[in-house]
DNA sequence: CGGACCTTTGACGTATATCAAATGGTGTGG
DNA sequence: CCACACCATTTGATATACGTCAAAGGTCCG
């Protein structure tokens, strides 16, 4: 068996996984154990948590991030239906990072009986949960670029772009637009700006007429130039 | 089999793997096909190279790093002996980031077939790459904290403490210091902070009295007064 | 209709960047 | 073994992107 024979092995040319593994969402389908339902602002995981389980994201949306101490927060990615979360967590005692629901989230819990079992009687299954796994450490490096060495407006370019293409691949694209539940708040806490200029920043980049958030959603209308502003990686 | 049983599961509390997991060490030794050398400042891989060998890093210092188009470079990880390198890039066509040598560095390349002939074929081997892999998004998402949301004076304190760490854990220290041969273009650029500031804030926290940086070597002075600087994670 | 939360705007402060140049190591070749 | 060349470190002066503080609108929902 070789990775294209799954058809999972990644494009880098397609930089995202453009959908959810199809076999690795009917093997969640068949393992789903119950559903459960958070509503905006719950904590759905916390850092620390013993032995979380594995979720399957239905609907909603929610944020994955660190604190430190005095309270600063990073969130370290955006969750989208679709999403799996807590397939790392499985390789440690603890939560390693805190999930907390931004819209009402609904998820499956998927079960089986521990991780290391997975790899020795599924291990076409444990290959493809691999895979994403592998994928999530690329988009964490590649927020570390943007936050590292981006300004504020090519950060904030960068981080719409890539809700907006995420979502896009989602299919949650309607009459031209995709669900936006993210708040200025959440924009500055994954970028590492104050609110302040979080706020300046969209501000700017909206009346340069490149996207418009209203209501809860965003409209894309200059992707290109949006990512001339970005600055595209080298690769 | 569980986790515990094969010693892998990461201990959160224990916040690095303490070495390199010996099952693991003793298979990649087995599978051994040549030693490489690459001299200080040598390129050992570049974003984009075609299907990317696997390594283990046998001696020396690497970076691993993204750069956007117009130079700026993001350094990701330090690479010091003990590492395994490349084992994410299997799941993708192309190299996701580069590698340069920091001072000569010695490799050795791991031969099998195909990642996911591993899965169907050594599942308990593939199991402790993940969990590596696991530990090394875990990192990534520290980073991402760091320079997201620390000072410049906290996230030196914290890279630090991290260099030093990770080389004792290894057995690197002799005379009470390790080696230490990174720039402060090093970093400036592991930070997202400039070369000045980076030399100004190395020196204050050495006037200070919190290490010591002398003839490429290292010597941690007060380990929790740079802890105390670093400012813990919440967990 | 009130309250909670989010967005927007202005004024001002500061951490960090940039520019420039001197100083200090270190390895190599004459 | 010296001396040059190259690179890393250090320091001062100045600039700026971004943060903080404060307060005024919006918007949504009970």
């Amino acid at each position: 068996m070789s990775p294209h024979d799954l058809n999972v092995k990644l494009d880098t040319h397609e930089p995202q996984l453009k959908i959810l593994d199809p076999e690795l969402l009917d093997y969640i389908q068949r393992r789903r154990v119950e559903d459960v339902v958070f509503p905006a602002g719950a904590t759905i995981m916390l850092e620390g948590d013993v032995n979380p389980p594995l979720y399957s994201v239905t609907e909603g949306w929610a944020i994955r991030y660190k604190t430190l101490q005095d309270g600063r927060r990073q969130i370290l990615s955006f969750i989208l239906p679709g999403d799996v979360i807590g397939f790392q967590a499985q390789f440690f005692e603890n939560a390693v990072t805190s999930i907390e629901a931004v819209t009402d989230v609904s998820l499956c819990v998927v079960a089986y009986r521990d991780i290391a079992d997975l790899y020795q009687t599924q291990p076409d299954i444990a290959f493809r949960f691999a895979a994403l796994a592998a994928d999530q450490k690329r988009q964490m490096e590649e927020q570390l670029l943007s936050i590292g060495q981006r300004t504020a407006l090519e950060r904030v370019s960068a981080l719409i772009l890539d809700i907006h293409n995420r979502a896009e691949a989602r299919d949650m694209k309607q009459a031209g637009s995709i669900p936006f539940p993210v708040t200025q708040q959440h924009v500055a806490d994954a970028l590492g700006i104050s609110l302040v200029h979080a706020n300046r920043t969209l501000k700017r980049l909206q009346r340069d007429g490149l996207f418009r958030i209203k209501g809860r959603r965003l409209e894309m209308l200059d992707a290109a130039a949006l990512e001339q502003v970005a600055q595209k990686p080298t690769s």
